[in-house]
DNA sequence: GCTTGACCTTCCAGTCGCTGGAAGGTGGAT
DNA sequence: ATCCACCTTCCAGCGACTGGAAGGTCAAGC
């Protein structure tokens, strides 16, 4: 498929995923044209990207965590290890999320308009993680 | 507190917090030698940006998140419009960090050396979210 | 009092990860 | 043949830092 297409599919804006080929992230056949051509493993890829990036992983990592299914043997233990390190990773960012929310919900429901600028969100806030 | 402290005490390098002074995210006080003088409430800011950065959220949302706790009079139905809207974007991060994690963690235990480049995890990975 | 060294200041340039726009080629419909 | 939407490359700019130069501040030690 072409460009447009991967793009819709992924909700990648076409500049970002010629991007992420320049870069080596992807690498899409060519059609006698000239024209990118894009496989269903391609736009699986670009979806894992989309949602990697945009969870703050940076494309370094990304690549890292891409790497752990292109690695067709799957023979390393490095990818253990960078996998091994990603749940951590992973894990972390869930339980910041997660605070992060508490403390929305807390300053849109109990702390509305009265005890601040010293609200105990404000401890809870910053304590947490 | 100098800035030197502000960092260490927030994991964000000195220059990182200069920036987010330049572009108004904070205001610490001067000092009569010029030197920035973080307060408490800055470094609970930073310590927040720190997080919600890492979590994807761009210098403008954060700058959203922060408005709901300096809008002193919290009289703003904007401010909860907001905070709303970035509780669902939270659920959404969330849910994707489970399923990443999910992911993962089946590459590594299940899908071990034999079944790609075919392998369901692909599959499962760009359906999701 | 003077030096040393760690800290602070501003400013300017560079990097990463896109993003927009120019200039031009391709392809299907009319 | 013309239209228009799509594709191509290339180059410039932006958002969010990041590094480095050039210089001021301050507490410690001689």
């Amino acid at each position: 498929m072409n460009i447009g297409e991967a793009s819709e599919r992924t909700g990648l804006p076409s500049k970002t995923i010629r991007y992420y080929e320049d870069i080596g992230l992807i690498r899409p056949e060519r059609g006698g044209n000239g024209y990118r051509d894009y496989a269903a493993t391609d736009v699986h890829k670009l979806r894992f990207l989309q949602r990697s990036r945009g969870l703050g992983f940076s494309v370094e990592e990304c690549r890292q965590l891409l790497a752990l299914y292109e690695d067709k043997d799957r023979a390393s233990i490095d990818v253990k290890d960078i996998a091994q390190t990603k749940l951590a990773e992973i894990d972390r960012k869930i339980r910041e999320l997660t605070e992060l929310r508490r403390t929305l919900e807390h300053l849109v429901h109990a702390c509305h308009g009265n005890d601040r600028p010293d609200c105990p969100i404000l401890e809870e806030l910053s304590d947490g993680g």
